[in-house]
Formats: structure tokens, C-alpha cells, sequence
DNA sequence: CATGAATGAGGTTTCATTCAT
DNA sequence: TATGAATGAAACCTCATTCAT
């Protein structure tokens, strides 16, 4: 059962051609114009082909059904991210707590914004089925991350509790939406990366200082 | 427009016998259930009057259509939520900040907690046509009432940045919703109010040292 | 079957109280105004009911079903000018022929005047079910009136083909149809009423002279 | 508010492919043997294209709305026959009174006759929201035509009333209507060729007379 | 490979009618 | 008798998906 929904939400197939490649590109930048423009409950699969100016023979060549065709932009959105809060707590290994927090939550925000629109649009299907579950393991992997990373901070004694991650996690991810679906103006976007490094560095400090 | 698509989400007619304030009830309730049992896509209104024990044409002499009933309770929660932070901030006017914060965040966390099935519930479909300017409003109305409250801090100078604000309401909500989207137990629930004001504190401390 | 389908379209029974009657009118007076204001196929039983004043089930005590209704006023509509045009038709006998057609037709038009609202209300629901059928028997009942009264013209010599009676019937419906469909203002109906005089005695003489 | 209505009423797309023509004109005949056989309120967009051989969805592929698809056949009948009309007015220029009346008047019937199955269906609809505006318009087209011509006529001195004109055309049609609808047998429709055109001739005789 | 016509299950909504109060 | 809440069949319409061309 899981195997069979699983692959049911893989795309297709490869495209081998390069032609096909442009094909595969259009048809995901439609859905997020869609997705944007109509709303979700209002995307449909001959919409996006007819923006994506195929037909929808031919979107359903590349993806099997219209979830897939959504999983595999959603996916695409937070491997990007989840990316670059890993490379980010890389960089900043052995580094001092408050530099880490800067730099990660720096990073993140930044991924959020390469494209506003694409994270906006996001938004109004995380919650389609399966979609929150999709959220949460990539939510653990930035964890993860974050956590190893931590653990190198020389001014940090002791691990820090798996909860508080979670939390500072949930606090820059609940907050950037936030911003993003007020339809941010780039000045607010520069406003709230401020905003969270400064609330993550005190709240990691804090932390540290209770565990103490 | 904004008239028109305003009143066609008002529930159509008040109950005038008590016979008809059950089923109304009854109703709210089952679109509760149907949510999370079958998710937002798969929410139809046969299966909710079904649900609630009554014909589909009894739900549509209360609601003129679908999305009347889900913004119903969707306003329902959110007006509760919003009340209770509303009250706390007036019961804490000139108390200490960090007391403050520990009140009007514990209260926050209550509110969404008291069902948590229906805070669940509705994450699925906050995000329908109209759901997040709704959701806007409503966190316009908590926003007043903190920032009303802050200035009455006696250990804060000057009035805080807006900006702020909205940061640490989107914190407290995001990570609610986070907690609550994993399938919260109570006691991480407990972990989230402590944190969560805990992360609250520091970051309006931090604030009033940089403002000084 | 026939028995049983008379039966339904009869109101189910006669209003013996005061009161009762004045309920009656009303229904009858929402009936047309719904249909003028809502059209055909917007004009419900509920509808009309609350246009009344009164509620669903009291309609139902005095109607057996929807189309009792429609046909009710219908048939008082019909009968109304039926029985304007046999008086005008017993009055004229013995005159001479264009005395006769001058008489009738301006009683025929007058008939169909008395409530333009009426009658442009009851052109929406001739068609229904059984409709025509009401009509062509309304008809006939004009028909022969005219027919009897023709024969002892003058003037006339021959009795007159009964289709020409058809014809000059239908010409008077048709016009005055199209004039009052047309919104006909108060100046149009007199005028109106003396073309059509005028179009039926040229025919009618017309007709003699052939017959000769 | 006109443009949209406009717009929901025009065909959906045209078919491209021959195998889609075929389909719509299924689509158009099978409305006008349901409209006959069960009446215009049981006339459902199922029905028909259970009838057509087609499924809904296809029958949606063409009309949007089920208004539209009564709209279209309305039209192309309504103007079948008011370009029958233009053409014999435009053919009739100059010709003595008489034969203009003949001529026209005759090609008016034969074109309502060319299908009097269509034309009997249409009956039933013509009333819908709006029908009777698409009517009036029509009309006002072969009213038009008619006046034009008759200004050619070299026996008639002065133009003709505008009222007069109208007033042959409601007498033309409301017979025509009447004729078909108690379901004339072939000799009564060459009965009321005959009756027509010296109805006609005689009344537009009758005024000139007037008019001089 | 691409197309777009066709499908039909299933969703939303209406409304004539009944019946307990 | 009057009310109006409840019913549910049936209407309209959408849209994910398939498949012949």
C-alpha cells in the first residue's frame, strides 16, 4: 500500500530529450502560476497545461496524476531549502553560537525568498494529503542538522534539548510564512531576517543558560 | 464584490426553535470530524450532514453554501483565540514584561489547546479562498492588543517596533501550529508553552536593550 | 390517469372563512408578483409563501402541489377574457359586421389590459405542462362565441370558414402578446387596440367578399 | 454585468476535429427531440446528452451552461428565419404592394415550416431569462427589412407607420405560433399561407387608404 | 510523442413536499 | 390551522484521467 502511493507520486518519467526537459520546466512553472492566480481549489491539471501551453495528454506523460505533479514542486521547494540550512550548518561548525544562528537563519530566509512566489504557493497545498507528512520529514532533516551543528558551538555546554530545536525550527519557519503570506515587501523581508537571528541567538543563549 | 462575497459567507438563517439549535450544532461539529477524519479535499458536505445525522438539504438551510460552514468555525476559533489573548493583555497592563509575556503566551497556548482537534482541524483549511485574510484580521486584532499592552510595561522604554510584534506573534503561532501538526501528546505540549515563553521573554528583552 | 391528474391541478379546497379567502388572494397576488420579478424558473413554492406573508405549509393547505397553482390563475386569467369576448359577442349579434369586429376586439384587448402585470406574468407559464393545452381549450371556447355571433351578421352572406376564425383569433392573441411582451406603454395599447380593429374587419370583409 | 451574461451564453469552443462536429450536432438535434418528447422542464442537461449518445462532460465541452445550449439553437432558428425575411424583402423592392406581401409572407411560413419540429420545440423555451429579449431583437431585425422594403412599393404613397409594421409581423407570427402549436397537419399549413398573406395584404391596403 | 475529445463518478446546490409541534 | 424544520431526489456542473488519432 505505502510502496504503491509512494510511487504513484513519482514523476513518470525521466525526460531524456532536451526538448522534453523545457516541456517538464513549463509545466511546474504553470502550476505555481496557477496555483497563485486561481487558488488551489481551483488548479486543475487542463489549467496548468493549457498555461504550461501543452496539452494535458501531455502533462500526464510526466506525471502520472495531479498529486504527483504538486508533490514533486513541493518537494523540489523544501529539498532546496532543507539544502541549504545543511550546508549552512557546515560551514558554520566549531564556529560561536551566535555566528552559527546568524549564519543558518540567515540562510534560511534566503532560500525561502530566491522565489516568493513559489513559497507562497506552496503554502496552499502543504496541507493536501500527505503534504504535512512531506513537511515534517524534511523538518527533521534541517533538525538534524541544526543539532550536529550545535553540538560544535565551543561556548555551548552540554547537547541542547531536541525540543528547543523543534521550536526555534517552528518559530523561523511559522514566522517567515507569516510574512510571505502578508505579501512582503522586500524591505520587510530584510526586517524579519534581522528580526529572527536576533530571536534565535537570544533564545539558543538563554537555553544554554538554564541548562547550565 | 467584497458585499456580495461577504454576505454569501454569512450563515443563512439563525435558528428560532430549539429543535434547530441542535442541529446547527450538530453540524459544526461533524465538519470537525469529517476534517480530520477525512481530510480538507475530501470534506463534501453530503458526508457532513451524513455525519451530523441530517439531510444535506437541512445543512443548506443553515449555511448558503460550503465554505459559509467552514469559515463558521474557522471564525468561531479564531475569534476565541483572539478574546483570550485580547483579555490577558488587559489583565497585565502594568505588570512586569517578563510577566506579561508568561501570561498572554500561556493564555495563547490554552486557547488553541482546548480542542486541539479543532485547531488541527482548521490548519487544513486556513488556507481556502479568503481563509488567510480572515486569519490576517484576526492577528491584526491580537497585534493591537499586545502592543497596547507593551506600552504599559514599566520596564520597557519607548513603545515597540510594530514590527516586532507580528515576529513574535508569528512565532508563537507557528510553532503552535507546528506542535499541533505533529500530532502533539500533552506533555510536549507543557514543553511548548514553557519554551514558548521562554522564547517570547528574551527576544522582547533584547529588544528593549537595543531600543535603549 | 386523466381523472387523477385533473384532480391535482384543483386548488384542494375552497377557502370558508374570511380570512381564508383573504389568504387565497394573497397567494395569488405573490404568485404573479414572484413571476414578474423572478422569473419562471426562480419562482418557488417557498418563495411565493414568503412573498405572501404567510409560510411553505399554509400555501400547501390551499394548493395541492406547485402547478395548481400556476394553473389556477392561469385558468381565472383565461376564463376572465373568455368570458369578455362570449358577452361581447352575444351583445353584437345582429350588428353589422364591422360594429361587431370593432366591438370585440377592443373587448378582447381591454380583457387582456385590465392587468398588464397579469397577464405578462402568465406568458411565462403557458408552456408548462398541460399549458398549451389549457390555452387551445380557452381558445375554442372564443372560437365558437365568435363564430355564432358572425353567422347572424347582416351583411354577411355565407357562414365564415372556421379557420378564418382561427386566424383572426390567433392574429389578435399574437399582436397583443407581443405588445404587452414588448412593455407595452399605455399610448402603444390604444393603438394597439385600433389597428387591430382595423386589421380584423379588412380581413373578415376581405374574406366575405371571396366567399361571394 | 451584460458582457458576462453575454459571454455564458456563447458556445464554449468550436470543434476542431470532424469527429467533435459530428458530437455537437448531435448535441443540437437531441435538444430539440427531448424539448418534444418530454417538455421544456424536464429537458436536463443529462437527458439530452443521454439522448445525443454523448456523455455530460462532453456536452460541457461545447456549452458551458445549459442556457447556452438553448440559446444556440434558438438562434440559429431565429436567424434562419429572419435572413429568409431579409432576402425576399430585398427581392421584393419595387414590386407593386400586393406581391411584396405575398412573397414575403410566404417565405416567413415556409421558413418556420422548413422543420416545424424545431420550431414547436422552440415555443417551449423562448421564455427562458432572456428569450424574449433574443426575440425582440429579432424582430426588430425583420421589422426593419419589411419597412424598408415597403417604402419601394410604387402603389403606396407616404411611408408606412412603424406601429403598422410591427403589428403584421406579431399578426404573422402569433398565427404561425398558433397553427404549429395545436400541431398542424400539412393541409392547414397551406391553409394558412393563404389566410396570411390576404390578412396581411388586405391590412397594409387598408392603410395606405388611411394614409391618403 | 503530442493532442484534445470523451468519459462519468462525484460534488454542490435547489426545491417541492411532508409532518411534528 | 399555521408554522417552518427537515427531507432527499434530482438537477447542474467539474475535472482527473484515458485513449484513438
Amino acid at each position: 500500500m505505502i510502496h504503491k502511493s509512494q510511487r504513484a507520486l513519482k514523476p513518470r518519467k525521466m525526460p531524456v530529450q532536451a526538448r522534453a526537459a523545457l516541456t517538464v520546466e513549463a509545466i511546474s512553472e504553470a502550476t505555481i502560476q496557477v496555483l497563485l492566480s486561481s487558488g488551489a481549489d481551483r488548479l486543475t491539471t487542463t489549467r496548468v497545461a493549457e498555461r504550461a501551453g501543452v496539452s494535458v495528454g501531455t502533462l500526464y506523460q510526466y506525471y502520472p496524476n495531479k498529486q504527483s505533479l504538486l508533490f514533486a514542486i513541493l518537494e523540489q521547494q523544501l529539498d532546496r531549502v532543507s539544502a541549504a540550512v545543511e550546508a549552512a550548518c557546515e560551514q558554520s561548525c566549531g564556529k560561536p553560537l551566535a555566528e552559527m544562528v546568524r549564519y543558518v537563519v540567515g540562510q534560511f530566509v534566503d532560500a525561502k525568498m530566491v522565489r516568493t512566489d513559489i513559497s507562497t504557493a506552496l503554502y496552499r497545498i502543504s496541507v493536501y494529503l500527505g503534504g504535512p507528512e512531506l513537511v515534517r520529514r524534511t523538518e527533521e532533516r534541517s533538525r538534524k542538522a541544526l543539532e550536529g551543528m550545535i553540538k560544535t558551538a565551543p561556548d555551548v555546554a552540554g547537547k541542547p534539548e531536541p525540543f528547543a530545536i523543534q521550536m526555534m525550527y517552528s518559530a523561523m519557519a511559522g514566522a517567515t510564512r507569516n510574512v510571505l503570506e502578508a505579501g512582503a515587501p522586500p524591505v520587510m523581508v530584510r526586517k524579519l531576517r534581522e528580526h529572527l537571528v536576533l530571536l534565535c541567538q537570544c533564545y539558543v543563549r538563554a537555553l544554554s543558560n538554564i541548562t547550565r
